[in-house]
DNA sequence: GTGCTTTGATAAGATTTTCCTATCATGTTT
DNA sequence: AAACATGATAGGAAAATCTTATCAAAGCAC
């Protein structure tokens, strides 16, 4: 059934095969066999595409029903046991992740040694996706995230700042404001990252055309770059510690009203694991809140 | 999950194996194995007993639905094919089977020859078990069954009349009334069969005591004891011409209204064949009454 | 057309799962 | 005490499922 629903979702084999986990040919015969079994066609394989028959699509809803049922089934198991005590599958964006997984992982291990927590690194749409189709329990990410299937609970605020080059001196003649951000050394993440497209948005937009367009492929490379002062950056507050600590650079707070983006803890809307995930944000929040600059870390920061 | 449920159901083990066909250790492992990955125990074996824990009290239903959606899955696509296509299980009860196959199966044949039907014979309460199980998807059974999860169906009337010995002369003397049965010589088939009781209702119950105590184990015994002068029975008029065509027997009908017992087609209410089962209905209506007796027919059965 | 790519089906062999028979341990009944 | 009933365990067989490799057909580039 799980290949069946793959398939009427993807009306591609292979990329059906590549949902379900397993090979082409294994989803192949299970189709095979499934249409043997009912003794009706379910996909229609015209040459060059595959389409849903009657059958199928008369079935579709009811298959999908029953999967449903039995992941709804699973949680229950889950959420019996306690808080915390099953396993729990958990997405977290790539500018979040290394940054928030050393201090929630010993957090949790410490208060729920039971648990089982397995982590996965991907962009926001890939987590969506990994989430709607549960093989993730959960998915940190940044909002917002509008999704009927979803429920999104605000967890933290995390504000920019901007990470240069510890020789740039221009930075500190006048106040930071979003308007005087040198937006033709604006470095940035590749395409994808949601962090990309927020600090498009914080910075004018009139200006984009003299972007640098390389597109680093994490946080850590991108700084990297901007400490050899190949140009400046958006740096989310947590990510600070971890990164600026051991680099040349200099790492300036927005004056006025700070640019900040808003991160929740994502989960399916029938998903039955709610005090799970209610526990979950609680430890998460908590976590963020120890990656938060005081006043001196700051001015130690800006050299 | 299957296995599950027949635990639940039994609440012992070897019970439940049996129901589900496959042998206690088999089932055993399963549920083991189910506990497992739920992490939690979902029946509290006390020594004597198998109790439903709370887990499994509170994934009982769940699990239930499931089963049934499935089952309720497959019948749609059965009845997808169009009007009795798919495989049909059927059962019906020994007074019925033997009178009625022979004729049915050569029709639906005719009819419908892709048709795969299944036969069971067993006592009413045996078949409806197997219908409530899913074991069966209809069963042919004497009336009144009353029960919420099935539908009935009524199809046919079978009138009963006398059966005696040859050379008995006795029932020629007076109109044959359920009144003067000759009660202490009333043959009986053992207990368990529908026709077993409703002989005794038809014959004035005030005499029960007088009894004969044997039981015979099916109609064909039961005549054959009877043509051999043993005593006297009622026989349902489909079994009448082949069992009395060859047998030196007496068959006299009732005088006055005749009692008669009613034959109805059953079904799980939820199922998804409705179109079926009524043409089935139809098909066995058909049958019998090529089994009703004509006029001259029962003058020289009468002899 | 000839080669190249894409797509789903097929073949062969390995792996995993599930099952069955036989047996055991424990508590119950006679 | 002996026979019985009940569920767990062990070992090996059977069945289902998967993977890799390969194929055939169709679209596409040249």
């Amino acid at each position: 059934m799980r290949y069946f629903d793959a398939l009427a979702t993807t009306l591609h084999f292979r990329k059906a095969a590549e949902m379900a986990h397993v090979s082409q040919p294994a989803l192949s015969a299970q189709i095979a066999e499934m249409e043997k079994t009912i003794g009706a066609q379910l996909f229609e394989r015209t040459q060059r595409s595959v389409v849903l028959s009657e059958m199928g699509q008369r079935l579709l809803p009811r298959i999908r029903s029953i999967l449903r049922e039995i992941r709804s089934l699973e949680e229950i198991a889950a959420q019996k046991r306690g808080v915390l005590q099953a396993r729990m599958r958990l997405g977290i964006i790539p500018t979040i992740a290394p940054y928030l997984v050393p201090v929630l992982i010993p957090k949790l291990r410490e208060h729920y040694p039971v648990l089982k927590m397995e982590l996965k690194e991907a962009v926001t749409s890939k987590l969506i996706e990994n989430l709607r189709i549960g093989e993730l329990d959960a998915i940190v990410a940044a909002l917002p995230i509008e999704d009927d299937m979803l429920t999104v609970e605000p967890v933290f605020h995390d504000r920019f700042l901007i990470a240069t080059s510890a020789n740039d001196n221009d930075v500190l003649s006048s106040p930071m404001t979003q308007d005087n951000v040198a937006v033709e050394r604006l470095l940035l993440l590749e395409e994808g990252h949601c962090l990309r497209d927020q600090a498009l948005a914080v910075c004018s937009a009139t200006k984009q055309r003299q972007l640098v367009n390389y597109g680093a492929t994490s946080m850590a490379t991108l700084l990297q770059m901007v400490s050899h002062g190949m140009g400046l950056t958006l740096i989310p507050e947590i990510a600070v510690r971890a990164e600026a600590g051991h680099m040349k650079m200099r790492i300036i707070p927005f004056a006025g009203t700070e640019p900040r983006r808003e991160i929740g803890l994502i989960w399916r809307r029938q998903s039955e694991r709610q005090d799970d995930f209610r526990t979950l944000a609680q430890c998460i929040a908590e976590s963020a809140a120890t990656l938060r600059l005081g006043q001196e870390e700051l001015a130690e920061l800006r050299k």
